[in-house]
RNA sequence: GGGCGAUUAGCUCAGUGGUAGAGCACUCGCUUCACACGCGAGGGGUCACUGGUUCGAACCCAGUAUCGCCCA
């Protein structure tokens, strides 16, 4: 019983003189490393695994202090579950691909990719770049400095990580763009397709202009942008115009329909009748359809190839035909549209051809002006806008053919079967299962999983070229499953010599990457060894844990909810926490810039990592908290008590002997402890790190602030050997059990005072068990601890009113109090009366409150 | 426009039906043999507001306001 009481092994303890927790993070970093402290045990099975999915950081972002908050949160978990005799599956993953790191190799070297160009094996970036004179490099290129560059960035996070103490197993670590996770995705890829499951479709597509890439709407986020109605004539066949309003009169050419409510009295004489566009002439059907609004503008819309989703929406609904005139770029196409008839349609048309949507606007504003179909002046108004949420240019709907996979936008079974995988996951906070709820129901397609960027995971796909060559898409050829990871665009498919290549009858490569969410939503697949370890993926999934902030519910949970739900049936861990934000002292949510000005490896440098834990592990899962600097100096002040704390009751040399606890105080204190056990244990078991640490402090203030002064003459020998070892054995097992409901908190100081007279690492030590204490505590009842604390405070409130120092003699003490209160106290007379210096202490029984009357000993006066 | 959350001491936050709490800050005191990076004591709140339920509400219900976030 005393190896998991005490952790222990008896040994004498080595206290420093002066203990000190500056300075103690490295030792600790090297000691952890070199022993494997934290190292994955594979040879457990899965129901002794704790195995945590976790968020893979984008490491060409900047540190942040962020970063901190939430990672130390999941590291309290971990670490919990650990000392709960788990094996924890806890790598770490370095998000690498997509825009963000694109974007900064552009700016870092002062390149960007131009994927028509060869390979230049010889290339080396300009010693001093120019962002504004970007040299043009080949996609494998690009990719290498992509590569050459996270490089980098990894080293600044895993010296972050370690620093911390997040308690990694740094063997098990991936990159989101490395050989297996390309391969896991193709795969899944590939799998989903075998199934039916992803699809490709030729289909109107969100579209940054900036970046030319097609966007999912999880990347979509509304902006407040200034607009402006135009009002403008449409010609009935009788000569009449009717009028609409619009916000964007550039894509007049594009339109293919107006539109007004099925019950809108002032148009249903119009329904089946068509009109003419103004300028272009071109004949369109006025139609009904419920989504119009007779509230906006004129109740009347013009429907066009695509202005809005709701023109999506409209067009396929209602079979209408499309004529798309903006581009890739965002340009006005140039070529002429068949459907602009007359010389004069057409003359207009070259005059926007070219031209960006804004040039066209204003161009053709100029030209309803001087033809008088614009009514007024423009109206200013401000509107919602869609863009990509790392872009800054709106968004254009462009009809192209992409990749998507099923995630119930477009299926109702599906989207029940994922909504009811949301109310089966454990949430934490349980209200953000809202968020996913609402994200689902609100889906409006699947997800498109392709995009026209460069460093990412190819779409491992072929197309057959015909005579032509032209690619027959309707005729995928794949990769077989022993060839992944493969590269469309360098890999041949099979049968087909490189030569071929972009041949009539020969072949052409996807020229697409996927998504990184398409890579990120199976970081439980690339970690755990799915299709490449199956031994390590029994052993880990489906995972325990998903920690993550709440910002990417929509795209990160869900999409690893539908990659698992559809390879695995089942969802891929029990528990999700989410995590808050940081915010400054404004309460608004901490910007970059604000974030950078403190730097995560300053704030451990200057406070200490445990006291920086300190103050992230008050953040509750889901809340968001303030970023504090007093939290960390509390933290700080906590870590430097322990020390001490541990210096003086290992000072006393006690031996940890539990049949020695024969007092009635020491009895009473570690029945305390034990509810706190209970406590802290099961509000960790529910993820409430918070509530956890603020019991073990709680408990351990008033444990140096009373226990210890109460039994410190005792301990010395003032009363008895027999009574000092008990209070030495009392103190001691507390220590023990104190360090250790601290130490996933606190891992530097705890671990650094175990090592005074334990074996090992406290991180590998058992945690504390309520019920074994409390056989220890035997009879003892908690509440004299409170009972004697409150007479103690009572009688120093005395010296303190009498401004004498608290060594100050009592002459005589009188307590009176209830019956049941002076029958415990009675029990401790003697600690109580030594911790006064009372000498006399009387009892009084029959009192309806605790009351003190002191009488303090005449000082000598000087 | 819909939804979620928050609003408690100067600050940061606990507190899910029974006498308002902690830490920091503040005031006063204490060279106390683990700790002055310390110890003790003290002052400080109409629990955002308005109604309701209840013997009893910070807590439950309805509404209002402000702030934040998510979704349109």
């Amino acid at each position: 019983m005393g190896a998991l009481l005490l952790g222990w092994s008896t040994m004498t303890a080595r206290v420093p003189d002066k203990p000190t927790i500056d300075g103690i993070e490295q030792r600790w970093v090297d000691a952890w490393e070199g022993d494997g402290t934290y190292r994955f045990d594979r040879t457990r099975t899965r129901e002794e695994v704790f195995s945590i999915d976790t968020p893979p950081p984008t490491v060409s972002g900047s540190l942040h202090v962020g970063h901190v908050f939430s990672y130390t949160h999941t590291d309290c978990i971990a670490r919990y579950k650990r000392m709960r005799g788990y094996a924890v599956f806890y790598p770490m993953g370095w998000d690498d691909n997509g825009l963000p790191t694109e974007r900064r190799v552009q700016n870092y070297y002062g390149v960007r990719c131009d994927p028509s160009l060869p390979y230049d094996p010889g290339f080396t970036p300009p010693d001093d770049p120019d962002p504004k004179n970007q040299i043009p490099v080949s996609r494998r290129n690009f990719v290498e400095l992509c590569e050459r560059l996270t490089a980098e960035d990894e080293v600044a996070f895993e010296d972050l990580w370690r620093r911390l103490g997040l308690s990694i197993d740094w063997t098990q670590t991936y990159q989101t763009i490395d050989d297996n996770a390309r391969a896991v995705s193709q795969r899944a890829f590939l799998r989903n397709l075998a199934r039916g499951e992803a699809y490709q479709a030729e289909a109107p597509t969100l579209w940054d202009v900036t970046f030319r890439t097609a966007v999912a709407q999880a990347e979509l986020e509304d902006r407040e942008r200034p607009g402006a109605y135009h009002r403008i004539g449409f010609a009935r066949s009788d000569g009449d115009p009717v009028y609409i309003e619009t916000t964007r009169p550039e894509l007049i050419p594009a339109c293919v329909a107006l539109v007004a409510h099925p019950d809108d009295e002032r148009y249903q004489p119009l329904f089946g009748s068509t009109v003419r566009t103004p300028i272009f002439g071109v004949e369109v059907p006025v139609v009904a359809h419920s989504l119009a609004d007779p509230e906006k503008g004129s109740g009347i819309a013009m429907i066009c190839t695509f202005g809005d989703l709701t023109d999506v929406t409209w067009w396929r609904e209602l079979q209408l035909p499309t004529r798309p005139i903006i581009g890739w770029d965002g340009r006005i196409l140039t070529e002429t549209p068949e459907w602009m008839e007359t010389p004069e349609a057409q003359a207009a048309y070259a005059d926007l051809a070219g031209k960006t949507a804004h040039g066209a606007k204003e161009r053709i504003v100029e030209l309803l002006r001087d033809s008088g179909d614009l009514v007024g002046e423009p109206r200013e108004i401000t509107h919602a806008v869609k863009f990509f949420e790392k872009g800054d240019r709106p968004l254009e709907i462009v009809t192209t053919r992409q990749w998507y996979l099923t995630n119930g936008g477009r299926g109702a079974d599906l989207r029940q079967e994922l909504l009811a995988r949301g109310a089966e996951l454990h949430w934490h906070p349980a209200h953000m299962k809202v968020r996913y709820e609402n994200w689902v129901e609100g889906l409006n397609g699947d997800w498109l999983i392709s995009r026209q960027r460069f460093f990412g995971v190819p779409i491992p796909v072929w197309y057959p070229l015909d005579a032509e060559g032209n690619p027959e898409y309707d005729r995928p050829m794949l990769p077989d499953d022993a060839d992944l990871p493969i590269d469309p665009s360098s890999d041949c498919p099979r049968g087909y010599v490189e030569d071929q290549r972009g041949k009539p009858g020969g072949f052409m490569g996807d020229p697409d990457v996927m998504d990184t969410w398409a890579t990120s939503s199976l970081t439980p697949q690339i970690a755990g060894g799915w299709s490449r370890d199956e031994d390590l993926w029994a052993r880990v999934f489906p995972m325990d844990l998903r920690p993550q902030a709440h910002e990417i519910i929509r795209t990160w949970l869900f999409s690893t909810v539908v990659r698992s739900h559809l390879e695995f049936d089942r969802l891929p861990w029990s528990d999700a926490a989410i995590s808050g934000w940081i915010l400054d002292p404004d309460r608004k949510k901490m910007s970059k810039s604000k974030g950078n000005v403190v730097t995560p490896m300053g704030l451990l440098d200057e406070h200490g990592s445990d006291a920086v834990r300190y103050w992230a592990a008050s953040g509750r899962p889901g809340t968001d908290t303030a970023f504090d600097v007093g939290q960390m100096k509390i933290g700080r002040r906590l870590a430097i008590k322990i020390l001490n704390a541990s210096k003086f009751v290992l000072g006393l040399d006690p031996v940890g002997d539990p049949s020695a606890v024969t007092e009635p105080l020491d009895r009473a204190m570690l029945a305390d402890l034990a509810e706190t056990v209970r406590q802290s244990t099961a509000a960790l078991e529910d993820y409430h790190y918070t509530r956890a640490l603020e019991l073990a402090e709680t408990f351990f203030w008033s444990f140096t602030d009373d226990h210890v002064e109460l039994v410190k003459d005792r301990a010395y020998g003032g009363q008895g050997e027999r009574e000092a070892n008990s209070a030495k054995a009392a103190l001691a097992i507390a220590l023990s059990v104190q360090l250790r409901l601290f130490a996933p908190f606190l891992p530097f100081v705890t671990e650094e005072v175990w090592s005074w007279w334990q074996e090992g690492s406290i991180h590998r030590a058992p945690w504390p068990s309520s019920e074994e204490l409390q056989t220890v505590a035997a009879d003892g009842d908690r509440r004299t601890v409170a009972d004697v604390a409150a007479v103690l405070s009572l009688v120093r409130k005395a010296k303190s009113e009498a401004k004498a120092s608290m060594r100050a003699d009592v002459t005589s003490a009188t307590v009176t109090a209830p019956d049941d209160v002076i029958g415990r106290l009675a029990t401790v007379a003697g600690d109580l009366a030594a911790a006064g210096r009372i000498e006399d202490l009387h009892l009084r029984p029959g009192g309806d409150v605790l009351e003190v009357d002191v009488t303090l000993a005449p000082t000598v006066s000087g």
